[in-house]
DNA sequence: GAGTGGTCTAGACCACTGT
DNA sequence: CAGTGGTCTAGACCACTCC
């Protein structure tokens, strides 16, 4: 006689599950059996059951819906960002004329998607430096800052890819109304144009990369579960004088980000 | 009188217990009361303080252990890995005398401790290369490969800071023997000096970096609750002729982790 | 109103840890 | 051995969605 599973049961069925998932039985989208069938099917308590659905989510395989029922997720596009190349792309097209900037922006560059594809959302305010800002921006606690909040998904994909914090000293940007509209972000041309038409020239972007579970809101707007992580990007702007220009916070889902970063080392001298 | 609290009753047990925490009330280290005295004191069932316990081991705020008890977690030691400079700087000590080199290595680098704050691991074998890593190292399928897996800790910390799953293709390493002892990893020098005796100089290397839920081994050696996620870099190496001479998987707990990159932008001619 | 997932209870047995 | 966390059961009520 064959040894008896060691597993838990209720992990025995999410493996079970999980493989109907990945074989196209169960395809993305579809209603899973709601919980007290599966209770029945599988011969385990509802408890057991939820305790299954539970890893599914944690697996990213599912996503269960109070009063509706438990579905079946899509994979997600994968969402390559190299930020190598990005920045110094971004910097290069700042000099194009207008035309080819309308082109194409940065989330087409990472995705290959048109920007027919794309949908964009912003949204601007003004605040006050609290401490970490007021560190990160080198700046007094308090000073006056403009802070923009934008998202772009995919047409295809409700969720957003990224989700974009960012910072920058008000009375640096009061010059160019431009900047203070919501209408006139980010396209044509991006942050680093704008700053362009101030007479600001980038000299060096700093990326801080970490992992941390979702707050409730960006679990609900990235569409994750709150047992997946997000990637954030603390990326910080310093311009050709030293100045530190701009914050910004990039949050993407863990699930389906992949950062790049390209490092080209200096020769030996032989 | 006050409306009733809307919250789930394990939530706000979980917060509770998370302010005692944060207070200092219950110090990291400490036993908690454990589950059937939780539930005693609260007035809840068993079943609801798990699930309490469940969202403060998610936080990463406690870890249970099977008959000892749930312990309060020591705040972690975060380390930045400074990438951009890290591998400028490997490549820099290749050229120097083996005394200098031997003073610190990277990990010293990364966290500011001294090398006899920390313990090191390796663990070589040789494996043949499955698709995965064919693909990343651009060799056939069932080519054979070098594997070294190593990590590195505090002695104060028994968890490591980082493992890694290094690869390099076997014929290339095989010339330098010292490249197949463990004894001799990774100190002194780094694998960029161990590839400088192979002839072998580094040109570019390139990082990927995703997070993802750990794999239960992974939980168990980094100490991370299977609900935090871990940042993982996959490290390619590329020498001077174009060849890829290492590709290695480093993975990081999320919770503690920061990975630092930095871009210097080209002027635009004025 | 019927069905769904979210919360909650009061039990039970198990594997594992300490003494 | 007693105590711990891990699994599991068979119920219950709730808020929510859809018809």
């Amino acid at each position: 006689m064959q040894s008896r599973d060691w597993r838990p049961r209720y992990l025995q069925l999410a493996e079970e599950l999980r493989a109907k998932i990945m074989s196209g039985e169960l395809p993305p989208g579809i209603l899973m059996p709601s919980e007290t069938e599966l209770a029945d099917s599988s011969g385990l308590s509802r408890t057991s059951v939820r305790n299954a659905i539970r890893q599914l989510r944690e697996w990213g395989l599912v996503r269960a819906e109070q009063g509706r029922g438990t579905y079946v997720r899509a994979p997600r596009q994968r969402v390559r960002r190299r930020n190598t190349e990005r920045y110094q792309w971004e910097k290069d097209r700042v000099l194009l004329d207008e035309a080819e900037r309308l082109k194409t922006g940065a989330t087409e560059h990472d995705t290959g998607l048109t920007v027919d594809d794309l949908k964009f959302h912003a949204e601007y305010s003004q605040v006050n430096a609290d401490e970490e800002m007021a560190a990160a921006l080198r700046v007094d606690l308090g000073t006056p800052l403009l802070r923009r909040v934008y998202w772009t998904s995919s047409r295809h994909e409700n969720a957003p890819l990224t989700v974009s914090y960012s910072y920058l000293p008000y009375d640096l940007v009061a010059e160019n109304p431009d900047l203070l509209d919501e209408g006139k972000e980010p396209w044509p041309g991006g942050t680093q144009h704008q700053l362009y038409t101030l007479g600001i020239e980038l000299d060096r972007i700093d990326d801080e990369i970490r992992a941390r579970p979702p707050s409730p809101d960006e679990a609900e707007l990235l569409d994750i579960d709150p047992g997946v992580s997000v990637l954030t990007v603390r990326k910080t702007s310093v311009d050709t004088s030293g100045r530190v220009v701009e914050v910004a916070d990039v949050v993407m889902p863990g699930d389906r980000t992949e950062l790049v970063y390209s490092h080209k080392l200096q020769r030996w001298k032989t």
